[in-house]
Formats: structure tokens, sequence, C-alpha cells
DNA sequence: AACGAAATCCAAAGCGCTTTGGATGATTTA
DNA sequence: TAAATCATCCAAAGCGCTTTGGATTTCGTT
């Protein structure tokens, strides 16, 4: 069923029709109705290509991931995804999802945008110095990023993120830890070229400064945030002598501190006793924590509402492109659960 | 840049450099070295709401999901579909993805065939009894399940799928831990409205039979595949009195096979000595597990291998209609890990 | 040198929608 | 009663591409 047939069916001209049923105010309420009603009928539904190329709105966001990092991404990615498309869906969007090589990702955004398939595009886990940013503001079509590249302090070049405070929470959490007695406190970060892992470190660093404790490199560690890695770091550590063994850890991420809680347990020991584990954590659907006390001491900003907010930021900045551009940064919060207790000597 | 603009430039119709881009014959060489040179330069890309108006295909690929059960489907969902994107951008194709409660997903295929967003569909997740499948081929478009509805045998209705082969899958693992010895055996399930959970199930007292042992009603669990699952399941099992306790635990993903670890490890059991233990693994990227022994046995089959595949059977489809209609059943395969043992009395 | 075939190219008609600029008739105002 | 206003509706142009059918040029043959 295409318009013209639905207007034949309907004795009108396809110009009322159209407008009937975008809205437009030229159409008497009768009209409109006896329209609507038969395009449900008929089922109807307008060509997004045809509407696309009379109107130039093609009505989708585009997001690109690269296929080499998938590992670090995903499951991150996909609650963030999760998030974002309920909201396109409710505006009436739909996702065009590319799945690249890291190095063609400017490629891609570019060929989505000069396609015309997408109105926009939202960027995910930016690196400390990402080539993207530049490519995606000479492309011109409105973006939001997940998170910040480098220094970028506020809006740059029109381009807006809604970032967790990183920096904050991981300070909070280690202070934390600190005012519990630790002193020796190992960090398992992601890999610190991505932004976020770079200002954990620094919130990490500053709040044992804060306390005029000096950082222990040999405490410090940054991999894939993936669970055998927090397995084998807190091995090592625990194999440690006397002394140069940490009595907690901090994690980046829950699947690292399911690592560690693994090795803790290997070992004999317990979690919240012997020694004291902290992670971070992306409220990840899939983990279904419910809305108990965690079992792991965390601080805690829901990925899935992210991709919502930045789904609403963006389409926001599309329909209205003289907007005020602004970035929110988003502090987590910090949930004591059953991990942590007072450090032994 | 517009065709319109690139002919001007070249001098040439906009019919010979459409031509010569869309590798006709009717151009010679040089001509379409002269355009595609020209095109490179100028960055062209045509756009692709007038390529799908003239050509009436959209060279995209739709997938709906449902976001009530993100839960279960996530991590599993992301692994997938990063699989299947990878070859939809070799071969051209765009993956659009929609997100709608439950009870709208038909209604989003709907709109996304009638809209001519797309050229076909993936349906992931099937249900034993699944309205989609006739909705969709009600619809027309070329779709691929990734598993089985009901007991849809082969090809049903023009529609093809690729399924893990579960109920072998289950049968193998329940056989091995058989061999070993055990007789008690725990099954920690995923729902069984979806139809692999239900084909394991199936498997699993199939194995248990053939050996001429009861299934125990009391030792089948069945829910969401999540973590906190396994370790309650597992926890009242090991606390049940001598003798009705299992010895082994056969779990339907990793992630409940973590759970139950936690659960074995804090009653201060060993996993592979005091207890067995053999999940389904769906080798998701995220556990980066690397090509040791694993450390827990498994049935493992690749879930973004079957995204890739499933992407290719679509096209296949798509831009060979008449093609033969051929399903593919996959085996897993059977890792012998450290979680098991020879049971001990 | 002339002819048909092959190789190249082009003008114009769609694809299914939106939107501009009027046209038509109904209603109000002077 | 005529003029002015409003509410409805419509014809036609345009969005940027592909594709049909025909025109033009080039080439090998005789």
């Amino acid at each position: 069923m295409k318009l013209k047939e639905l207007s034949q069916k309907l004795k009108l001209s396809e110009t009322t029709v159209s407008r009937a049923l975008n809205g437009y105010s030229e159409v008497s309420a009768k009209t409109r109705a006896k329209v609507i009603d038969a395009a449900e009928r008929y089922n109807y539904v307008p060509s997004q290509s045809a509407m696309t190329l009379a109107t130039g709105k093609a009505k989708a966001i585009g997001h690109v991931i690269s296929n080499t990092d998938h590992k670090i991404i995903n499951p991150h990615f996909s609650d963030f995804i999760a998030g974002a498309s309920e909201i396109y869906t409710q505006k009436g969007y739909d996702l065009v999802l590319t799945s690249v090589p890291q190095d063609q990702e400017i490629q891609a955004y570019r060929r989505l945008a000069r396609s015309k398939r997408v109105d926009g595009f939202v960027m995910q886990a930016p690196l400390v110095n990402d080539r993207r940013l530049e490519a995606l503001i000479e492309i011109g079509l409105p973006f939001v990023i997940h998170g910040r590249t480098g220094d970028m302090e506020t809006s740059d070049g029109g381009s807006i993120w809604l970032d967790v405070d990183n920096h904050s929470a991981f300070h909070r959490a280690t202070s934390f830890l600190l005012d519990l007695g630790h002193r020796d406190i190992a960090l398992l970060n992601g890999v610190e070229t991505m932004t976020f892992a770079k200002q954990r470190r620094c919130g990490f660093i500053d709040a044992l400064c804060d306390r005029g404790i000096d950082p222990r490199e040999d405490l410090l560690f940054s991999e894939d945030m993936l669970e055998p890695y927090g397995y084998r770091a807190c091995m090592e550590l625990l194999g440690r002598e006397e002394g140069r063994r940490p009595t907690a850890f901090l994690c980046s991420s829950k699947l690292i501190a399911l690592g560690v809680r693994h090795a803790v347990l290997s070992s004999g020991l317990q979690i919240g006793k012997d020694v004291s584990l902290v992670t971070f954590d992306d409220d990840l659907s899939f983990w279904g924590h419910g809305h108990t006390i965690p079992e792991i001491t965390c601080v805690r900003s829901s990925i899935s509402a992210a991709g919502r907010r930045v789904a609403e930021m963006l389409i926001g900045r599309i329909e209205n492109p003289k907007s005020d551009l602004v970035s929110e940064l988003w502090q987590a919060e910090l949930l004591i659960g059953k991990s942590t207790g007072p450090v032994v000597r």
C-alpha cells in the first residue's frame, strides 16, 4: 500500500493524505480522522526511503563499533545500546549499527553520514587522544559522546558528552578503603588509553596523595577488564611476601572483581575479612543484582541509564540544533556491601 | 556531492556515472576508472534513500529485540550481533536494531518491513511456541532464526535456521558425568519456554534414562541464566542432607556456573574433587578464555560464529531468493577441564 | 568505401514521498 | 450584494538515484 493508492481509496489528493498523517493544520479534523483510520485499516506505512529523500531526515542514529576491542566493550556496550535504543524507539528513530575494524571507524562514520543513513551519531568508549572526535566534528552531524576524550573540558566544537565522574568515584572508593585502615591497596584498572581508565587511576592516586601516602607502582595494574586478569593479578599479589601484599583490591569492573573473588576464595582467605574488595559496577543487567545490599562493595552507575540519557540528548540536538550544548557529569553512588572491612594485620 | 554534480565535473551523463560505479558492462574501462577515481576524490557516496527508492533494496538487516528479557539475552545477544554485523559490513549491509516491549515485537517487524527499512530479518531466542514465526512468514521478507521454534524440524514456510544441537550437547555432557560415576546430577537450566532450554533438559533426561537412572525432580532447576541463580541454587543443594545432595552440577550458562563455583568455594569444598561442574559455554568474548585447558569443563559453541553464519545465510537468501532452504545444526564440542573428576562417596 | 555490429553514451521516466503556490468553495464583513 | 477572509483541498515540482529505450560513435568486414 502506497500513498497514492491510499489517497485513491479515500478520494483525496496525496497532499491531503500526507498532511493529515503528518499532523498539519491545513486539514479538517474529520478528514484527518478518516485518513488515519484508513491508513490503519490498510496497513499503510510510508516508505522510509521516500520520506528520507523528501525530507532529508533519516530518522536513524548511527553507532559505529570497532570489532578489535569487542572483548572490552561488549558487555557494557550491549547494555548501553539497549538503553539507547529504548529511547530511539519511543521517539521514532531506528538504531543503525556498524561493526568495522578499528582503523576504519572514521570511514564508517563518513559513509553513514554521506549516504544519509543517519541523522546523528553516538560515540562510545573514547580514548584519551581520539581521532574520531575531529572527524565527527568535520562530518558535521550532531553527535554525543559517552565519556570524554582527553582534556575536553566542556563543549568542544559543538560536541556534547555524558560521562560518569570517574575521578571522583575512584577517589571516594579509595578514601573509603583508607578510612578502614588499608594502606596497601591494589588497583586493577582497565587499559589506560581509554579516558575513563586514566581518570580512575588519577582519582585513586590523588586519594592516596591527599592522605600523604606514596602510591606503590607495584600495586598498579592495567589490562583488558576481563575475569582471568583479575584472577591472575590477584593470585600474583597474594603470593607476595608478607608486607608487600596488599590488604585491599580496587577493581575497574565487576568481571575483574569476580576474578579477584575467585582467587581470594581459592587461597582460602575470606573476603571482607582477610582482604577487602571494591569494584566499579556498571550495573549491567545480566548480573541481576536487585535492590539488596550488594555482595561486593562498589561505586555504581547504570550504563543503560546512561544509554537512555545519551539518546535523549542526541535526539534533542537533532531536532533542535540551536539548543544549548549541555554536557552531563554523573556521580556514581558508593554502595557499601559485604566485601569490605577494617584492615587486619 | 551528488550524482548530478559528479557527472557534471566529469562531463558525463548521470547514467554513465551510475553505471560505471555499479559495475555495469556498458561502460568502457577507462571511463569507469576515471569515474571511480573522481568519486573517490570528491568523496561521493550515493544517497542510501535514493538508491533504496530506485532499486527497492534497503541494504540493511533488521534485528528486533524485546527489552523485557534483556537480562537473559544481553550477554549472548551482543556477541551474536557483533558476529553478524561483521559479515553485514563485509557484504555492504547495515544492521538496523529496534528494541521494543515484548508485546510489540511483531508490530516492529511489520513496521520495518512495510517502511522498506530492511531487506530481511534475524530472529533470536525463539520460544517453544513463538508467534513471531508465522508473523514473519506472513510479512514475506527473508529471515533466519538463530535457534528453532517448537518442533520445527526442517524448513518451515520458507524459513531457515541455524541451531546448536542442544539435545546432543547436554546428552553428551550428562553421559560424561555418568561415566565418572556421578548419579546425582543437578541441572541448572535456563527458562524452559525458550526452545534451547527445553532441548537441553530433554538431552539431560534422555542421557539419564539411557543408563536406566530415574531423573530426580528435586535436582531440576529452571530460571533466568544469571549468576545469583547459580549461587542460590547451589547453596540450597549443598545444604541438603547427605544422600540427597548432588555430586555434580550441569549448568546452562557460564554465568550460572560462576555462581555455582562461588557457592562451592564458599562452602569450603573443592571443584573437580568434592563436586564436579560442567557448563554450556557460548564462548562469549568477554570471558577471554584463550586456547588453554578450560578451567570449567564445558560443551562449547561460539555464539559469535553463529552470528556470522546466520548473517551469511540471510544475505544468501536475500540476494538469491530461489536458493535452496538449508538450515544448519551445529554440534558443540565437549572440552574437558579441571572442574570434573570421579565421584567421591 | 560502405555496412552492420558492438561499444558507448545519453534523455527521460520512474521510485514514493513532501511541499510550494494556487484554486475552490464556504463564511463573514461592509 | 459584492468584497474579503478562511478553511480545505489539489496539481506539480522536487528529493537523488536507477533503468529503459534510443542515439551516437567506433570498429572489424567485405
